[in-house]
RNA sequence: GCCGGGAUGGCGGAAUUGGUAGACGCACGGGACUCAAAAUCCCGCGAAGGCGACUUCAUGGGGGUUCGAUUCCCCCUCCCGGCACCA
């Protein structure tokens, strides 16, 4: 053993001699305490950065603790390898997403290997590869088969130039990356899987997850949003033209008295009839379909609508109702149609506004209530009363300006006749019983979640595993013939999926009848892919079967860790897939994931400058000098090239597309990965978002140093001592 | 817009039933050792004032509760993550 410290001798020894005895090599041993230590995979974007030091680090840091306290430790890795990077990639450099993506496997596997890391990687896994996905197809099946999966219409962003559909990262401020062209809304037709069949399932459990973070089961609970309402029909009036009734579901049933008009979305049947010979309402339903389906943009819009002409019958005191189109109802929640009470709803009661529609007040807060008993029970001198007073002037109602206490549940009914004097929850069950006793609505449970859609019109992922048959309707692909295999060698061009313009996929025959027929050219949302790998994982040899009883040994994962920004969707349609695969037989657990570690994200300053055609240049902050004065105060930031002065454009994510990343590899090369590790975990605390800065960089390689040479003299001296194996593997 | 999280010295951060704000580390400054440097060791290190003992201010901003608030309550600003086709 050297005295010097030279981190890339013994590195490079150390990782040779783990290799060479299979040291991290996991094998299910009863009677020994296993610890499934599960990192989220990366996907092969190209090279590594530093979010996944950080994740990966994490995870052998406590993998190498479990192992050293005597536990059966499994510590994998693997791709999640299918995905629209490598479709970009394959435009822009005129190769195949295949080829890009195993050559940045191979490089970052290597990359990953230099870290160090406690990896059994035997078991390694690339969801793109025909064996993982193979079983995508399988279970897919027999969701179909159990009624799990169906299909129907879902809203896609839609560029009318490239003739293509745009995923929401390709829609910038509503218009396609590409094109430059206004994103529509397009209905069509897609498959689900109904993971709504599980929402109680998946929202209970969360009370079971004691080593999940509070926040990750507070985001999952308010996205799974379970609520308690109550269903109404509001008849259609027959004096006008309104083709069919209207059902709308509300949380706030006790406000139906309030109710002043109904409010449709643009795509809804009843909106299309209004429509039929009214050609301003037609271009206002084609002017809503304008704008992409994101809900952060539909939520942000300005609220625009427009009357139908048409009425409805209120449900209870019979009076008509008008029938309005409106840009904020959306035909793909609920019933596409929303009951409006303007003065108890804020986005109602802006949209009554500005359309001059009838505000009526049906709610006294329950303040005004408090306060009224105060001055009746006669206990107040004068002063008392008229502050009293003042107090319950600042609880009217004024259908002028919208305020805060509108909206609350406190209150009692008034202005709605029978219901006067009625709490909230008395009014919605005297209500509900007597809408129900009319047959024009009941109490229903409702969930914000929605069925997961998992058609994709891409090239790059896995098949979907159906044929479509003119005579024999939709045919799934038989057991035998899976897995339907991706071509390898096809190169996209941006406009539509090359997979419809390649014969020799789609063509086939019927599995049924034998005649011609065409393959599905859909492939499945990558988040298919990643819901189950961790239990691959376990048995990735198996060719038999989609896992073994070696799943059962190792999971669920004891502990596993990744970026926040996987808390609601990754991870909750994980939780759905591994309750199916329970349910299908062929998993014991309840949970796939006992504890979670949401590390923080890996943030970093953005500079650039702007041309003078308004166009952006990225720097990377390596190329930037920070100006300091006397004081140590920062007062700009310079080019290093050209001295000259860059802007500063804030802290964000480190992204390629804002030039902020910054490549660990730099620092393994010069310090060694374990003054990148060392230096990574002691940057901040784990969960904690982390704000890139290497000033602490030359400290934790001169601890390191200090420590190589204190091992060195304790080892002179015989204070401890290690495997001879092992020194001579340290031995350069 | 909605949901979740955050803001404390030059920097990362510590401090929870509400009780000395700034532990520990980094960076920096001074000193010892050395021909010199590196390494190492010792000391200092929120701001302002003071020779000093000390004093005042200070945990994003404003208000409140309290003997006492980084901590609890209300309002606001900014930043980060997610919002169902980025992964």
């Amino acid at each position: 053993m050297q005295e010097k410290y030279n981190p890339q001798e013994i590195e490079k020894n150390a990782q040779q001699y783990w290799d060479q005895n299979a040291a991290f090599k996991a094998v299910e041993t009863p009677g020994k305490p296993k610890y499934y230590c599960l990192s989220m995979f990366p996907y092969p974007s190209g090279k590594l950065h530093m979010g996944h030091v950080r994740n990966y680090t994490i995870g052998d840091v406590l993998s190498r603790y479990r192992r050293m306290r005597g536990y059966n430790v499994l510590q994998p890795m693997g791709w999640d390898a299918f995905g629209l990077p490598a479709e970009n990639a394959a435009m822009q450099n005129h190769v195949s997403p295949a080829k890009w993506t195993y050559d940045n496997i191979a490089y970052m596997r290597k990359q990953l290997k230099s870290l160090g890391l406690s990896i059994d990687w035997d078991r390694e896994l690339a969801t793109c590869d025909p064996t993982y996905y193979r079983w995508n197809q399988w279970l897919f099946l027999r969701m179909l088969e159990k009624g799990l999966a169906y299909q129907t219409t879902g809203t896609v962003n839609w560029d009318p130039i490239d003739q293509t559909v745009l995923a929401n990262e390709q829609v910038i401020d509503g218009c396609g990356w590409r094109t430059g062209a206004p994103v529509e809304k397009r209905e069509i037709p897609m498959y689900y899987m109904k993971i709504t069949q599980y929402a109680d399932e998946l929202l209970e459990a969360l009370d079971t997850l004691p080593g999940w973070p509070e926040r990750v089961r507070i985001m999952q609970a308010n996205w799974i949003g379970k609520s308690y309402g109550v269903d109404i029909t509001f008849p259609a009036d027959t004096e006008s033209d309104t083709p069919q009734d209207l059902k709308v579901f509300t949380t706030r049933a006790d406000t139906l008295m309030g109710a002043t008009y109904v409010a449709v979305a643009a795509e809804h049947p009843v909106a299309l009839h209004a429509a039929k010979n009214n050609p301003s309402l037609n271009a206002f339903i084609q002017e809503c379909k304008l704008g992409s389906a994101k809900e952060a943009d539909l939520a942000t819009q300005e609220k625009k609508g427009m009357d139908t002409g048409l009425f409805v019958i209120h449900p209870l005191n019979g009076r008509k109702l008008p029938v309005w189109i409106a840009n904020y109802v959306l035909m793909g929640y609920g019933e596409g149609a929303v009951m409006a009470v303007p003065a108890h709803d804020e986005r109602d009661f802006e949209f009554a506004k500005k359309y001059e529609l009838p505000i009526k007040q049906v709610i006294k807060p329950g303040i005004t209530i408090s306060i009224e008993r105060e001055i009746e029970s006669g206990t107040w001198n004068e002063k008392g009363i008229s502050q009293n007073k003042k107090a319950l002037a600042n609880y009217t109602f004024s259908p002028e300006s919208w305020q805060d206490f509108y909206d609350m549940k406190d209150g009692v009914c008034i202005n709605s006749g029978k219901y006067d004097g009625l709490n909230h929850e008395q009014a919605v069950d005297a209500i509900a019983a007597d809408l129900e006793a009319k047959d024009l609505g009941n109490k229903r449970v409702q969930y914000r979640l929605r069925d997961w859609g998992i058609s994709r019109q891409r090239y790059w992922g896995c098949p979907i595993p159906l044929i479509h048959c003119t005579s024999c309707g939709v045919v799934p692909v038989p057991d035998d013939q899976l897995p339907v295999v991706l071509p390898q060698d096809l190169v996209p061009d941006g406009s539509g999926n090359p997979l419809a313009r390649t014969p020799s996929f789609y063509e086939c025959a019927c599995p049924k009848c034998g005649q011609p027929a065409r393959r599905e050219t859909d492939t499945m949302d990558t988040f298919v892919d990643s819901s189950w790998y961790y239990a691959r994982y376990t048995c990735p040899d198996q060719d038999k079967a989609m896992t073994d009883e070696r799943a059962n040994y190792w999971l669920p994962a004891d502990q596993y860790i990744g970026g926040i920004e996987h808390a609601i969707l990754h991870l909750l349609y994980s939780r759905f897939w591994s309750k199916v695969m329970r349910d299908l037989g062929l998993l014991t657990l309840d949970e796939p994931f006992t504890n979670l570690l949401t590390q923080g994200m890996v943030l970093n300053e953005i500079f650039f400058r702007k041309g003078g055609s308004g166009r952006i240049t990225y720097y990377n902050p390596t190329e930037v000098e920070i100006q300091f004065d006397e004081q140590g105060k920062r007062y700009g930031a310079i080019l290093t090239s050209d001295q000259q002065p860059v802007e500063s454009g804030g802290i964000g994510t480190m992204s390629k597309s804002k030039n902020n990343g910054v490549d660990p590899q730099k620092l393994v090369e010069e310090y060694g990965a374990d003054t990148a590790r060392l230096f990574m975990m002691f940057a901040s605390p784990p969960t904690q978002t982390l704000e890139w800065a290497d000033a602490g960089v030359d400290g934790a390689y001169r601890f390191l140093k200090r420590l190589w040479k204190q091992v060195h003299s304790h080892l002179q001296h015989g204070a401890v001592t290690v495997s001879p194996a092992f020194n001579q593997s340290l031995t350069p």
